[in-house]
DNA sequence: AAAAATATCGAACAAATTGTTTGGAGGGCT
DNA sequence: AGCCCTCCAAACAATTTGTTCGATATTTTT
């Protein structure tokens, strides 16, 4: 990619991450971002569709982020095999990586804008979801249908999520995880 | 209240549910609402301050009317003495309400600017998750913190519900009692 | 190192939208 | 009947969005 094309996105990235916590994101308009990142008009339409497309791209580059040590184990051995403890290190992991980014996914998440940033989010969560099916398919009860019972994991992730923030990040990665095993087993 | 207020509120409200049924509430503009509705400009902003407050406004009558019922069940007895059937019930009670209404509910509630309406749901929900809490504090487990358990029970029964909503409602009220009882256990 | 390709900038622009203000017409309330 | 209130239409400023342009600067390629 063109040196200049990389500083752009980069001031972009920054300017909207640094902005997110300031205001809701109904409220940052395209002007405050092309003012915090001194890029012109026409440049940032070269890149985004639009403010959306932006949250959009935002979002995809965070879960590339979170997700990307369980897409290597998904390649590096078969994910069917596991035990109930390897997915708990993974979901260990993955909040980690949710720590590292904290601003910015809490500055997204308590936004009115968030729906892109939820569906993004529940598209990879979906898969941990099926896999655990997979492997424990008669968990606790036949009586929800599996497609339900999957939405209630990952929006069950999410909601435990967001307690995290507003708690302010004050329990461990570790303890979020004892929460989410007790919720899903 | 006048007359002609009345008529002026039905024709907003009607309005803005035969919009929010066609397209995404963040492309309603107040200038659709103003020519489905044949309503003056300067009208409008007499009742709404912004088009959230008049979403707003709408969440707080559909809820009035869902949450009626057990608003009256809250006063005539003492709420802590009731059995698990009779909560049952009540839950089954408000689905019933909430399919009464289930144009409006799912066309608010798949749109992105759905903030608005989930959290003045959500208040109604916790006053029943307090409730709940009262009566089995010891339910399943003591290592959730009881206000994540609250948030779980809340965020489940939504989840729950845009379940049925994507179903189409194909199941009966007391089927997704029945769900939400499961889950809640 | 020179040439070609490409990215940025900034200004100007149309279009849409928001929210306010005005005066006057007409229906509601007592 | 007469007062009061609500509605409406039109006009308005201000904000925002998204597009287009040529000039300038920088990167990449040869």
């Amino acid at each position: 990619m063109d040196k200049r094309t990389i500083k752009t996105l980069n001031s972009i990235y920054e300017a909207f991450t640094s902005l997110i916590n300031t205001k809701d994101y109904d409220d940052i308009t395209i002007q405050d971002i092309l003012d915090k990142s001194n890029v012109g008009r026409s440049t940032f339409y070269t890149h985004f569709k639009t403010k959306n497309d932006l949250l959009s791209k935002v979002s995809q580059d965070i879960f590339e982020h979170v997700f990307s040590h369980s897409l290597q184990e998904e390649k590096s051995h078969d994910f069917s095999k596991e035990s109930i403890y390897d997915f708990k290190h993974l979901i260990t992991h993955i909040l980690y990586h949710i720590r590292d980014e904290k601003d910015l996914i809490k500055g997204i998440l308590l936004s009115n804008g968030n729906n892109l940033f939820l569906s993004e989010f529940s598209y990879h969560l979906t898969k941990f979801a099926d896999s655990y099916f997979n492997n424990y398919p008669y968990s606790k009860t036949n009586l929800i249908p599996l497609e339900l019972k999957k939405r209630l994991l990952v929006d069950g992730f999410i909601t435990i999520l967001k307690y995290w923030i507003d708690d302010n990040f004050m329990e461990t990665p570790e303890t979020l995880t004892a929460y989410f095993i007790t919720l899903i087993e």
